[in-house]
DNA sequence: CCTTCATGTTTACATCCGTAGTCGATTACG
DNA sequence: CGTAATCGACTACGGATGTAAACATGAAGG
């Protein structure tokens, strides 16, 4: 029973830096990715390697050999990340109800009207 | 400067859990804390002792002597924990927008026609 | 009173995470 | 051809986390 499908480890929030620079372009080698994470994050570029070692190991990352070095890409998409973290939340504190989650960001007055007018046309576009 | 304000340090997953017994009830003894949350996480008693002490330290958790023993407290409303996570997931993921977060729910299909309901009605209540 | 039970405190230990240095091999330049 | 630069792999290390045992101390019961 070989677990070859991506990403059943988690990933962290350091190392979800790396994943956003390759989110955003890829493939990238390793001194590419550390140009656009290690400045914003103060790391150097030893810390990027060491992340990226650790998320091709969770098998987050996928690596094509190039010469010498190595391209990054990332293997599991974005959009399955953020998926992925929003149902967690969405479980852990709400027991599951992604309406309990609006609910309360409304209560805490964490939607601005933006996100109400947002919302509110996405939910015109749902029911139609 | 003192840093008398509570839950500045962040709340594990394990932690939570405990905090969910003593905001389910409050206060509690560990005892009872324990009895509410190990069966259901195979813990031992033992471990729920530190989580206790690790919240207590962590200010999530205040005592109260009751006699030989203590009982225990939530210093921190659960409502601002949601908070804080929320918010934390929203920066993290959508760039601090809560319509992305929806807009992301509603393309992933993780939003059922119960959630639907409820987010339009909750927006019918906020247009108000 | 002395033993036992209950309860908080201390210590333990493996794993993960953040951050980084060092090593070894390979490539490229002089 | 030899030396320097490059790059992945390995090692390191302190702090957090999950999980729990050992210990100390006071209370309660016989």
């Amino acid at each position: 029973m070989a677990d070859d499908s991506p990403q059943n480890e988690r990933i962290s929030e350091a190392e979800q830096a790396v994943m956003e620079a390759l989110w955003a372009r890829s493939p990238l080698t390793a001194n590419e990715v550390a140009d656009a994470v290690a400045p914003a994050r103060g790391w150097t570029l030893a810390t990027v390697k060491t992340l990226l070692s650790r998320l091709v190991a969770k098998q987050a990352v996928e690596t094509a050999p190039d010469g010498k070095r190595f391209l990054y890409s990332p293997r599991v998409a974005r959009v399955d990340f953020a998926t992925g973290e929003s149902k967690r939340l969405v479980d852990r504190l709400f027991g599951g109800s992604a309406a309990g989650l609006f609910a309360h960001l409304a209560e805490a007055e964490a939607l601005t009207d933006k996100d109400l007018n947002q919302i509110e046309a996405l939910l015109k576009e749902l029911r139609k």
